[in-house]
DNA sequence: AAATCGATTTGCT
DNA sequence: GCAAATCGATTTC
């Protein structure tokens, strides 16, 4: 089931520098995998969980929001790397991506699963109270609505930024030999490319 | 200006 | 297994 191990000192940890989000795009992805999401609620309530399957969107890729050029929704895209850059898909559902490579270069990796680690209580109630803790936060949509994020509240949210409500902090080192490379999901466009990458027998994954 | 589609989830058949 | 829900961007008339 759960296939690792809780971070012991994930609390007061700085989060990921910038540079983090300055290697190649997939790169990023792969190594966003172990790594920490950290939402601070308004109460102070702290949620978080261990991200477990990502997806690159690069410039050029026919499926990248960025393809076609800026536009209000995408503009956090365009702007400097270690941001968030959430949006509103199908009209109901909030993306959680985290913007690559330095400003001009609209290139990002779509956070698609998290292992949830604190709050987990409150991550149901944000979930409408469903019981299977595995559907809290296997695919994008899920995971967003158990941590209360908004494109109103949280697009273009510094998440190298000790004292922002959304921080991205270090939690594990994974080897390459756990992660699966697949294609990535739901997408027309560029629909082959292998570009997600999700933890190897992790039970939080949308899919395996 | 109107219709269609999408990096999705949920509920009902 | 399919369709609805619903908003922003793209495509079409």
């Amino acid at each position: 089931m759960s296939t690792i191990a809780l971070p012991k000192a994930a609390h007061g940890a700085r989060p990921l520098p910038r540079e983090f989000y300055l290697e190649p795009t997939l790169t990023v992805a792969r190594r966003l995998l172990g790594q920490i999401v950290v939402r601070t609620l308004p109460t102070g309530e702290r949620l978080s969980g261990i991200i477990v399957e990502t997806e690159g969107y690069l410039v050029g890729d026919p499926a990248c929001h960025s393809y076609r050029g800026k536009t209000p929704r995408n503009a956090s895209m365009f702007g400097p790397p270690g941001h968030a850059y959430v949006y509103l898909s199908y009209g109901m559902h909030q993306m959680l991506n985290l913007v690559c490579q330095d400003e001009g270069v609209a290139e990002a990796v779509l956070v698609r699963a998290l292992e949830p680690l604190e709050g987990v209580e409150t991550m149901r109630s944000l979930r409408g109270g469903i019981t299977n803790s595995i559907q809290l936060t296997n695919g994008p949509g899920k995971l967003a609505a158990a941590i209360a994020l908004t494109r109103q509240e949280d697009d273009g949210v510094d998440v190298t930024d000790p004292k922002s409500r959304l921080q991205i902090i270090p939690g594990q080192i994974v080897p390459d030999s756990e992660i699966v490379d697949s294609k990535r999901i739901g997408i027309t466009q560029g629909a082959d490319l292998p570009w997600r990458y999700y933890l190897r027998g992790n039970a939080y994954v949308s899919r395996k």
